[in-house]
DNA sequence: CATGTGACTCCCG
DNA sequence: TCGGGAGCCACAT
């Protein structure tokens, strides 16, 4: 079998799926604060990439990571699919956003 | 090795 | 509250 050119990759990606991993239900984290506890401060955008690159069964609580103001980033259809979640565990949006000070998850 | 990208974040008006 | 712009990181080409 030799190959595999596996590219750098997955460190990264797998970090932050553990990461993401940790969030427990009823609690949120925000891209930057994923990357950071993945050991990526500052590579928010990669963990957004990250995420959007996850298959649609995926058991990772995907749905718990929102912006650093507490709302959903991502676009249609994929923002009434996150919220739906969110409001299945009682996460509540106000206006379109989440109280981070009430829901962020913080260990 | 250079360039383009994005489910980000911060700052300013 | 909203929008534009610069900074940032790692990945894809």
């Amino acid at each position: 079998m030799v190959q595999k050119p596996m590219s750098a990759n997955n460190d990264a990606t797998s970090r932050i799926c553990l990461a993401l991993a940790q969030v427990p239900t009823g609690r949120v984290v925000t891209y930057g604060g994923l990357a950071e506890m993945a050991g990526l401060p500052r590579a928010a955008r990669l963990v957004g990439q990250t995420l959007r690159k996850l298959p649609r069964d995926t058991t990772l609580p995907w749905h718990r990571v929102l912006n650093a103001q507490g709302r959903i980033s991502i676009p249609e259809p994929g923002y009434q699919r996150q919220k739906s979640r969110l409001e299945a565990e009682g996460i509540v949006l106000i206006h379109g956003k989440v109280d981070l000070e009430r829901f962020l998850w913080q260990p």
